[in-house]
Parts: structure tokens; sequence; C-alpha cells
DNA sequence: ATCAATGGTTCATTATTATCACCATCGGTT
DNA sequence: AACCGATGGTGATAATAATGAACCATTGAT
């Protein structure tokens, strides 16, 4: 299926600052044939996953896509049940939490809670999260089975900051040091000013299916702040694993124990 | 893309009430031998479209379609239009009302805000509207290219009810009716007992992208409840249009100075 | 133990898709 | 005004990809 699997690959490059894209300028980035690109963002419109700006004649994200949303919400509602934990876990920690779900071997973000101060991280909607510089990466991959993490160790590790770990041997210790504490750490990995500190959520099968993340400047991170929010964390994912239906891994459990009384 | 095309249309079997559907089950409905739809699904589910339970194998919408769908909406916030203009809407007229976007040819429910009443009409999450049994329909065609309108005239029209209009000549009556008067009108034609009142929602470049409608119980409707509703419901396509950036047709302007008011 | 489901895989046959060249249009420059 | 370099879009052929029958492994009911 590799001709669905290019015509898909289109839809990742619209992003929030990218949010329309022409016939040639999305021939550019993809790498393909402008006929080729043609074909597939018409095929893409016809689904409602894209649609055409009538004048400009660029392509933007479809209305389609907000009727599959709101169908799976209907069958799943994880919204309903992410949005306002996430929304006491800002509160608690007064800083910006984020949830993000494992979708194929992505991590996609699919909820945040700004904090309310007047410098605090901000998150990128829509962003798909990579595993080896996020805490919440790293989190999941604690408690993913060893396939995926293969997976995602033998994929391009792509530097982001200075501080990217970008060693499979040290990212390996750090995901053996995951399952161990039960929490994902990320500090300035991604983003050189941030860091965040992750729980996984699980599935019913006891696998982690997301992460709850809280994310914030390096600046007002501290041994004591840290604490506060890696519980006030774990009690997060918890109550959102619960409202999933979910089962979590009895290593998760233990490890986080005293913490999240 | 017939490849794509197959592909996307295995998404549109998902629906509120059918919400995992295994591989099998999958290859009956659509009628693709197994084999194929198999790579098929596998492929949806490597970009996050579907996911697969772990357990029964089935497949359900994914999460990559809430990251989809949550940068839609932070590009162009359509929902947060929408939403409020509906609940007020219902509020109002003390009946359901829904929303729905153009997307491809097709007609698809992105908002519903349900009336309070015990009795009272319920939308079906997702709903992707047949244009010429409903009022909703009627209305987008009503202030669309007549490229559109023949589109789906050539189109099957399929019976619901036993009021469903499915003669072409009738329904092009209809439509240039609804060209006189700016609202369209379906009453029985999708579902037996649900009197609908709909008014179209203008894009940029005068032409209709979508409708809000008001669904009401063919028990309660008369000629001095349809005349309330029929006001209500103009306001509010005049707001969600003024709020998503769209220029209303002269048109419509002029037929409903009376009512807006 | 058997039967009929299920999910999944393989490989030769077959149909689709990619590419190149081309056209029409637009906006700015010379 | 002619020109240039963009843009979006299209058609025919060469190159590639998808299809589907037969296959296996499991599961659950009879």
């Amino acid at each position: 299926m590799r001709t669905v699997d290019k015509a898909l690959k289109l839809l990742d490059w619209f992003t929030d600052k990218r949010s329309e894209i022409g016939l040639s300028e999305m021939a550019r980035l993809s790498g393909h044939d402008k006929a080729t690109v043609h074909r597939m963002l018409t095929t893409l419109a016809r689904h409602g996953l894209l649609e055409q700006h009538s004048t400009l004649k660029t392509y933007r994200l479809g209305a389609g896509i907000l009727r599959l949303a709101r169908l799976r919400e209907a069958c799943f509602p994880v919204g309903a049940v992410v949005n306002p934990v996430l929304e006491q876990l800002a509160a608690d920690t007064r800083e910006t939490a984020h949830a993000s779900l494992l979708a194929g071997a992505q991590l996609m973000t699919i909820g945040t809670a700004e904090a309310t101060r007047s410098t605090r991280v901000s998150i990128e909607p829509g962003l798909i999260l990579p595993f080896h510089a996020t805490a919440s990466g790293i989190a999941v991959l604690g408690h993913s089975p060893d396939s995926l993490v293969n997976t995602v160790l033998a994929g391009p590790l792509p530097r982001f900051t200075a501080d990217t770990d970008c060693d499979i041997g040290n990212l390996r210790k750090r995901i053996a040091e995951c399952r161990r504490t039960g929490i994902g750490i990320s500090d300035l990995g991604y983003e050189s000013d941030v860091c965040s500190t992750a729980a996984p959520l699980f599935g019913p099968d006891g696998w982690a299916c997301g992460a709850v993340t809280v994310a914030a400047p390096a600046s007002r991170m501290n041994a004591d702040v840290r604490r506060q929010i890696t519980a006030a964390v774990v009690r997060a994912a918890f109550e959102i694993t619960r409202g999933l239906g979910g089962e979590p891994a009895a290593s998760f459990k233990s490890a986080t124990e005293r913490l999240a009384a």
C-alpha cells in the first residue's frame, strides 16, 4: 500500500505554521512529481480530509476530519476524560500540561492545558512527539513491548538541542530507569528551556497507550518542584487510565505507590 | 488514485453503532478481498487513522484523527465559532440544532446542540447528510454552483421514508424555491417524524459551505413555530458565516432581510 | 474431533500509478 | 507590451504497484 502511504504522508506536512499548502509547494515538500501530488491531493479532498481554497487554490485540512473526530469521540470519549484532568493538573502544578496517545508508532498530542502564568511552556497544536527527546516518549517506551522500543531506536534519532540524547545506549539506560521509577523525564532535550515530567497512560492490555506530561520552564525547575510535579502527574495518569478503562502495569503501580498517595 | 479511494472509503463504514470492525467483516462490507482489506487497514493504522484492539484484533478510528482535528481547529476554529451559536439556537428554539459543512461533495455534521425537552430530535454523531432528503442539503444546494447541484442529482437518490423526495424535477423545484426564500425545508423526508428548517452558511466566495439547521418533532411543527424557527436559524446562519469570515450571497441577504431583524 | 469461523501471509497475475512533456494563467519586470 | 518565472492542472506511455486465490494458524461452537 505504498500509494496510500504516500498520500497520507502528505497530511503530515500541515502544521499550525503552514496550514495552507499549494500544489507546487507540496510537490517540493514531499519530493514527488506535481502530477502525482495533484492526484493525491484531489483524492484526499474528495474524502474530506483536505479542502481546497476556492480562490487561492491552496489545500488545507478538511471538514471530514472533524466528522471523524466527532465520531471517534462519540464512541471512545478520550477528550472528555483527558481534558478535565489536564486542566486540574495544570492548575495544581501551575505549569503547562499535555497528553498524548500512541497511534501506530507515533506519539500524538491530543490534549493540552496551558499554565496561567505569564511565562509558561506553549505546546504546538497537533505536534508529533519524538520518543527519544521527550519525557512523554520515554514514559511510553518504558512501559511498551520491546518490539516498539526496538522499532523506535532503529529509526532516526534527530538532534533538537545541544542536550538531545541521541545515543542508543544512553536511551536504553534511560528507558530502563523509567521502568524502575515509573516516570519519564526529559530536560532540555526537545526545547532548550523546557524540563518535562511524564507518566504513562495504560490500555486494557497493561501496555502504555500514551502519556500525560507537565512541561515547565527550566528556570523554575528544581528538586522540590520536580517532586511536586511528579506526584501530580502520576495522580493524573492513574485518573486518566481509569477513565479510559485501562489497566496500569503492576510495575508502574508499585513504583509509584508512595507518590500517588 | 483508486487505491487511496478504496482505502479511505473504509473509514466511512465506521459509525457510532458499528465502532469496531474486524478484518473479515470489513472485507464483507467493502466487498474487497481479505488480503487487500488487511493491507489497507494496516496502512491506515500506521498513520493513526485507525488503531487495532490488541486482543480483539478489531479496528477502530484512531488517535491520529484527533491530532488532525486539533490541528485544523487551531488553524480554522470553526468549532469555537459554531458551537456557541448552536447552543444559543437550541436554547432559543427549544429544539435540536445542528451544523454541517461541505467536504468534497458530501455534507458532514460537525456540530450539534440537543434540545433539553424530553422529546427531541437526536442526531447521530458524524452523520453524512443526504442532500436530497434533508433541509441542510437543500439549503446548501440552493446556494451552490450548478456543477454541484448536477453532480448530486446525477448520483443515487435513495429513499429513506415514504415522504422522501426522490424525483429530480421536484428536487430542482425545491432548490429553486430555496434560492428564492433563502431557507431549506425538509419535512419527514429523512426521518419519518422530523421537520427540519435550514439556512446556508457561506464561504468567502459567496457560495454555500454548509448549513445550520433546527430539527423538530413533527408533532410540534406548525406555521407559527416554523416562522420562529426560521427567523432563529437565519440569525444563527448569519452569525456563523460572519464568524467564519464568509460572505453571504446577495440573494440570501435580500431574501431574509425581514427575517433576520 | 470436527467444522466454520476468525486474522493473517504469500506470490504469480494483472491493473494501476508515476513521470515527462505539455498547456493556460497569473503577477511582476524590463 | 513582451517577457520571465512562477503557479495550477492535464494526458499518454513506461514503470511500478495492487490484487486475489490458495494457503496457514487459532479460536470457539457443535
